[in-house]
DNA sequence: TTATATTTTCAATTATTTTTGAAAATATAA
DNA sequence: TTATATTTTCAAAAATAATTGAAAATATAA
């Protein structure tokens, strides 16, 4: 797959964009690649223009599908599996926005929910309680902002916006 | 700085938090400590509590202080230099959006903008050329939206959730 | 001024994360 | 079934990021 100028920063770009927002860059970089392509591209395909490993290729191209960022399909006669990028951006958008809230923002509301019962009793802990329901407070308004965006079409966003303006 | 176990679980935490999103460990835990302390800490208090090197204390407090998220003060008799983090959530949200908003979504918006300029007149470049304007039109809305957040006070948010409920 | 306390810098070290590549596993065709 | 193509796994290597610690720089007190 022979890249244009343009293409090839393209997908370096955004594998800079991806590694700022702790996506590794060769996910970033493939899931870059695919975006830009017309037709669903094999591992081969893709190893070969990012001069990376089968394995690299891989293990990104598994990551890729399950964060809903891409799919796997067929192509007739062709015994390799082919892999294609959702090309909708809101909806890679509120796919990467599940993941996170996921992985990342739950696991931090129940820990602090959690700190918050358990030492609730000790008075050494009166800031930190304050702090806690502070940012538990924020948390739970992040949360419910993005189960909304997630659970949405992709209007929803631009709804709000319109909204706010 | 002898800290309860609750207090040790939010500093732990709060450095995992950070490291998912880019934020470094050290940075996040010095955060931490700062936000459940009632006094502004010195950084030899900061050093000892975490078991961490000066040259990384003062490179990390440096970079809180750079960011927003905390102040150098003054202790009245006392020489050395002592920090303290602002505690309202909102404005620490305010100015990390801040400065992330200006790291690392600015420089995607300009990219593809100029990308979309050198490339548009090649037809190899069509999908391409779709996929930015996409991306563009996605990442200056998530932009405009930033820029009123970091704008605004503390309960601008806050009303743009009763608005969509 | 000089002595002392404090902060900053940065090359070297250590820890963490990513990538490789070849062997093992799996799938398809003959 | 056996042979061949393709994918997956994962220990080792390489790349990257974080941390140390001591020397240099700076600030304050005597």
């Amino acid at each position: 797959m022979k890249l244009t100028k343009e293409q090839q920063e393209f997908v370096y770009a955004w594998g800079t964009f991806g590694t700022n927002w702790g996506i590794n860059k060769t996910m970033a970089q493939l899931h870059a690649l695919m975006l830009i392509s017309e037709h669903p591209l094999s591992t081969e395909e893709m190893m070969e223009t990012l001069t990376i490993s089968r394995g690299n290729a891989n293990m990104n191209v598994r990551s890729l599908v399950e964060w809903g960022l891409a799919f796997k399909t067929m192509v007739a006669g062709d015994r390799k599996d082919y892999y294609a990028a959702k090309k909708d951006i809101w909806e890679v958008a509120r796919n990467i926005a599940k993941q996170r809230r996921q992985r990342e923002l739950e696991p931090v509301i129940s820990t602090l929910t959690q700190l918050k019962s358990t030492g609730k009793d000790n008075n050494q802990n009166t800031e930190l309680i304050k702090r806690i329901e502070d940012i538990e407070d924020f948390a739970v308004k992040v949360d419910s902002m993005l189960a909304k965006f997630i659970a949405t079409d992709s209007n929803w966003f631009y709804k709000v916006l319109m909204k706010l303006v």
